[in-house]
DNA sequence: GAAAAACGTGACAACGTTGACATAAATTTT
DNA sequence: AAAATTTATGTCAACGTTGTCACGTTTTTC
């Protein structure tokens, strides 16, 4: 049976009325009678309609938006996922995930091609994407709504509305702490010149050491990438030094188990004979023995925010461009001692 | 400029050509003249048109479908999803996230409305809304695709196309691997009456116990879920007990890292005092000290098997019912020692 | 108590595509 | 060289909705 799925006017056959009554009572639309209303909802139950969302797209703006993200593996990507979910359910809409990689030049011809085809009508944008203006213009161009998640400490310009999350601040407050347990050598983990989150608690991280009269050693600021595999390698390079460091700051949890992982290996009790502190507050970072000390970042809420700032700007259609901050808290656990 | 998004007869009336001739350059259609079909198609380059994926679904079959998870939090989402979107990926289908609670009894209901409401042509079900035979039948009764991912050594029945994944022959291997070492006294912690994957697992463990002759101990098959907390409360519960084991097997990794920490609280020694396996070789489980030894299960890989039938079945409409099975290897790492 | 406003309903044209069919031109077959 | 076939293009009706407008029927207003 149910060979076919019924449509608005097999309801309205049903229950004698004209489809765009059916249309009214779907869409709880006003000047419809009670006994009508009632009459058109028993038949749409007992059908079990439900309307045709791709028609219905045809005559209204898209109820979907894009979730753009360049790093596929991190935990941060299913946090902030689940925070933009919560959002779209609440409000109706469809979420469309787009992992993509940033340096394959392709974004923007892959972005122009859901939007132009009408598959969605926002987009969130993610760093290093949510960092390059142009990308953000040429979307704006061709009439998306565009809401980004940035790292800093106010928004970057009123291209669009922004989430802006204050790295340098955390960093400041982290490094700040070490600083006030008596750690003077405290290496920088995770330095990268394109990755503006890196950037912004590179620079917290400065900060505090000049607060506190130290100055920058270059020996101690170690590139890499937000990894396990590379706070491993970083660690490694850093323990060959013969001006070893008493503390690690690693840019996020990862690179801070990596160097755990590392301190293991080398023998070195944590945090009796290295302090190492993470970024991020992920689920593993209280998993780990001794459990890191690191910055609570709520990305669920964060991404959260963005959707719930994107949908009504795609409901409401306004241009005004609201932002906002969040400001991230220290999470002290076990990964450090008093020097 | 650029005030509506160009359509099918712009790029028509642009080219000098009938908007059907142009649907059909766009199609590939045959019998369209080369010169036109240059033509057409140098209009599209210069309009930058995109086909309306709205209007295009009005006349086909829906290009989505939908990946139902019911523990949003776990790796193992991820790293599905991820598979899934590659299949998606190279075959233009769209990708709905689709999390649900399966107690709250809703499930039905909200896949329901998003086949009813022809937003997915297909679904695919992962444990334990897969093993709910009434549900997939009345999600086939819809007319939509169903792929399920199942534990077991082999499909159920010929509902509907299945991936299943090996968990007792796993869960054999991995005890006997611990058997062979000299354990005698091995924990299962993870036992869950309602879960397929715990069961199998389990059975396998009960099966290696008989093959070298021992009994399976009531006290030490602990039964929890597959969170890190609760690892760490079953081993916990177990290292009170007058009998300790000389090795414990976690029915997934989180458990084991809950093992291993609270290993590490108790002041053993792992692997010298007390042997872990975890399964299902997530990343964390070589970022752990020690690494985990652990059974690798490729998630992405069967996820992409899923979505690779779920595409055919709904490209071709075929009623022939495909099934896969996977087998899971070992991953000898530093969590477990000889006796 | 007539005019105006508020209600309640329906007809019909969009929306941008694809599919069925028609038709004209070019080519092959007889 | 007429008939049949193939090739190339166009016309028009769907698809299932929502928006616009029109048209009755009530209720309110002066």
């Amino acid at each position: 049976m149910s060979s076919k799925k019924p449509t608005i006017k097999d309801v309205a056959r049903l229950a004698g009325v004209s489809f765009k009554t059916v249309s009214r009572v779907v869409n709880n639309e006003a000047w419809v009678s009670d006994d009508i209303k009632t009459r058109v909802q028993a038949v749409i139950a007992q059908l079990n309609y439900q309307p045709n969302r791709t028609a219905r797209l045809m005559r209204t703006a898209p109820f979907s938006l894009a979730f753009v993200y360049d790093n596929p593996n991190s935990h941060y990507v299913i946090e902030m996922q689940n925070g933009i979910l919560s959002q779209c359910r609440q409000k109706g809409f469809e979420l469309v995930i787009h992992p993509t990689d940033s340096h394959s030049g392709q974004v923007l011809h892959e972005l122009t091609t859901i939007i132009g085809s009408n598959q969605v009508g926002g987009v969130i944008l993610t760093p290093p994407l949510s960092e390059n203006r142009e990308l953000v213009q040429q979307l704006l161009a061709q009439q998306a709504k565009v809401v980004r998640i940035v790292s800093g400490s106010a928004p970057p310009d009123d291209l669009c509305p922004t989430i802006y999350v204050d790295d340098e601040q955390a960093g400041f407050s982290i490094t700040r702490h070490l600083l006030k347990l008596g750690h003077r050598r405290i290496a920088f983990l995770g330095y990268h010149k394109d990755h503006q989150s890196s950037l912004g608690r590179y620079r917290g991280y400065c900060a505090a050491l000049h607060e506190a009269g130290l100055t920058v050693s270059e020996q101690l600021v170690i590139a890499g990438d937000f990894t396990f595999d590379s706070g491993v390698a970083m660690t490694e390079q850093l323990l060959q030094q013969a001006d070893k460091p008493t503390a690690l700051f690693g840019c996020n949890d990862e690179i801070a188990a990596g160097a755990l992982f590392t301190a293991r290996m080398h023998q070195l009790a944590v945090p009796q004979d290295l302090s190492i502190v993470g970024f991020e507050n992920s689920p593993f970072s209280r998993q780990t023995w001794p459990r890191l000390t690191t910055v609570h970042q709520p990305n669920a809420e964060i991404a959260a925010k963005a959707a719930a700032l994107l949908i009504s700007l795609m409901l409401e259609n306004e241009t005004q461009t609201e932002h906002c901050g969040f400001e991230l808290q220290l999470v002290l656990r076990d990964s450090v001692s008093t020097l």
